[in-house]
RNA sequence: GGGGUCGUAGUUCAGUUUGGUUAGAACGCCGGCCUGUCACGCCGGAGGUCGCGAGUUCGAGUCUCGUCGGCCCCGCCA
């Protein structure tokens, strides 16, 4: 660098520090070439600051600079000097100053960037992701990161404040089966084995609880090979905690200071715990999805019990054969098109409904629609006032088996609220699901299997249908939903041997089966394991919804592609027939 | 595994509906002019494997089939 050593970030220098002379070093973000008089935009990952190379001031340097160009790399010594009257930028926090270059040295120059490295022009995001390192340069992007790492801080800092301490797991480790797809590493010195990447700490935490280091947390990396969402990633980021001798309400509690300082440190937003809390069954019964997004209602109303005996064929035999019929009144859209009506009935066809009936309530409460015809006045009367519908509504209906009832209309609901601009983007809105079910019968599989993990408690009350009657079993599952994203999950563990034995037999998992998986649990839980309960938070998705970004992509500085890859190193990569051999692996491909 | 959508200059897009002369625009890039700009301005210029491969046709950016890739979604994700 010349002997030249940075005084300054380009976010620094303010009126006050006029006349200090300053050294800055810094990328070009845009040139401003009079032919006299030459502006640079200097740009690091704190901001902007105006340098200027002026003939009369230093007539060797501004013959220099002429040269330069965008992404050249710069280090600038000058004075600060106070913009003239009337040509401050109020846009810039630096905008009040200047610098007047006097020492200009090249620290290396760019080639033209494949696309502009500015906030506003929106790139295809293979390029972004192929230039990665460049994208990351734009100052929102940076500013995506930065937010992140104060997260981070924050959560260490809260966390460690009420005596959690902060251990590492591995990353190598073995296969558990449930749950989702392992990413598998082929082990050298062991032939015919394999480790797994760890969905999440789970088994490592409660045995840190068993071990008496009482309260644990970790910013972990955990992997599932699973198909790509906007908010999924092969590899995400969780915080991940585990305490001993709680309950959910200490869990609760710890977690609401840990989220308020999170956001105050983020956003300077002050949150008001506690978070309204709603058991599962409310809510899916109200916003038909374990997630409810409760910024607006449009909430779901049952018919079923009204519509049992109705003469309209298609809801009675829904209603007879354990079906459900729920419904909700978008107030005010009577005027909806043909159209918006036959989009509407595609989308929720994506969710299974096979279709979406609707009322149009017109003047004087009357019925137009498809289905009027096959209800008495009573009927309609009926299911006018349990909506509460009223001149100008429209009504819609899904029957069907309760899953699909209650996905289609909780997504049709979300998309009324978005075409309705019913969302108000500016408010975080938090709820506790709690009272998940434990358990849920798997066709494919034919058993029973664990809604959240394993591992979680039964309610106490509902221990006693552990075997008999499986599915209406309460687990002490919890999760936290934010303006309808899960953003975090836990429980609280079994930590006695026979009650995970029975979870076991409960899940059709054998006992030679547990003990091959599970012995080294189930021997920690005999071995003086205390209560312990946890809670994971999925970091990606926070920031996500704390930077108001759609995608998780946009707060990973390294993330992949929906096909799992990553264009800027070409990974998942061959691998030479040499290593694989050296893995005991014989491949059939190539 | 499935559905949708996009792929044209370095970038973002128009052109594809209804096949037809030399594929356009903006930004960027290159050159020239310019001493107060801040998305500087003005003048000029270069720049195209219309993702790839077959096919239909006198003729394909445009139609058909296949294929690759980006994105969104369903399934999947304890």
């Amino acid at each position: 660098m010349g002997g030249l050593k940075r005084s300054h970030t380009c976010n620094d220098l303010r009126a006050p520090n006029v006349g200090e002379e300053v050294t800055l070093m810094g990328w070009v973000m845009r040139r401003r070439d009079h032919g006299g008089v030459i502006f640079i935009d200097l740009r690091d990952r704190w901001g902007l600051t105006q340098v200027v190379f002026n003939p009369v001031f230093n007539e060797e340097v501004h013959e220099k600079a002429h040269s330069l160009r965008s992404e050249w790399v710069l280090a600038v010594r000058g004075k600060v000097e106070k913009r003239p009257e009337g040509m401050t930028n109020p846009n810039l926090t630096t905008g009040e100053i200047e610098v007047m270059v006097d020492e200009l040295r090249i620290l290396n120059t760019s080639l033209t960037p494949p696309f502009p490295l500015d906030e506003e022009s929106e790139i295809s995001d293979n390029l972004r992701l192929k230039y990665r390192y460049l994208d990351l340069r734009r100052l929102d992007m940076a500013a995506n990161l930065i937010m992140r790492h104060e997260a981070c801080q924050a959560i260490r800092a809260h966390l460690n404040t009420q005596n959690f301490l902060e251990v590492e797991t591995p990353i190598l480790t073995r296969s558990t089966p449930e749950g989702a797809r392992d990413y598998l590493v082929p082990s050298r010195v062991n032939p015919g084995r394999f480790y797994a990447l760890p969905q999440s700490p789970q088994l490592f935490k409660q045995l840190l609880m068993v071990a008496g280091m009482d309260r644990y947390y970790q910013i972990v990396k955990c992997f599932r090979d699973e198909d790509l969402r906007a908010d999924r990633q092969p590899e995400f980021t969780q915080i991940d905690m585990e305490l001993s001798f709680v309950e959910e309400e200490d869990i609760y509690g710890i977690t609401e200071g840990m989220i308020a300082s999170l956001f105050k440190a983020t956003r300077g937003i002050d949150l008001q715990p506690p978070f309204p809390r709603m058991t599962y069954a409310e809510a899916t019964d109200r916003f038909g999805t374990d997630r409810p997004d409760i910024r607006f209602a449009l909430e779901l109303v049952s018919l079923t019990d009204i519509v049992r005996d109705c003469g309209f064929k298609v809801f009675q035999t829904v209603a007879a054969k354990g079906g459900m019929v729920k419904s909700l009144n978008a107030k005010g859209c009577a005027d909806f098109s043909r159209k918006d009506l036959d989009d509407l009935t595609e989308y929720v066809g994506q969710f299974g409904a096979k279709g979406l009936a609707w009322v149009k309530v017109k003047q004087g409460g009357e019925w137009q629609s498809p289905i009027a015809k096959f209800f008495t006045d009573a009927e309609r009367s009926n299911m006018a006032t349990t909506l509460g519908a009223e001149e100008g509504d429209l009504l819609f209906f899904v029957a069907d088996q309760p899953t699909i009832v209650q996905q289609s209309l909780a997504e049709l609901r979300l998309e009324l609220g978005r075409r309705l601009g019913l969302v108000d983007k500016s408010t975080f809105q938090f709820v506790w699901v709690t009272d998940f079910p434990l358990l849920e019968y798997d066709n494919d599989e034919k058993r029973h299997v664990a809604v959240h993990h394993p591992f979680t408690a039964a309610k106490e009350e509902d221990i006693g249908l552990l075997l008999s009657e499986p599915g209406k079993v309460r687990s002490r599952a919890y999760d936290l939903v934010l303006n309808g994203i899960e953003i975090g999950g836990g429980s609280i563990r079994i930590h006695q041997k026979d009650m995970q034995e029975r979870m076991f037999t409960a899940l059709s998992i054998s006992p030679a089966e547990a003990k091959e998986k599970f012995d080294f649990l189930l021997k920690a839980l005999e071995l003086g394991a205390p209560p312990h309960g946890g809670i994971a938070f999925g970091l990606d998705r926070l920031m996500m919804i704390l930077a108001g970004k759609d995608s998780i992509r946009d707060v990973i500085a390294f993330p992949k592609t929906q096909k799992a890859t990553c264009p800027l190193t070409e990974a998942p990569a061959k691998a030479e027939r040499k290593q694989l051999t050296e893995l005991s692996l014989r491949p059939d491909w190539d």
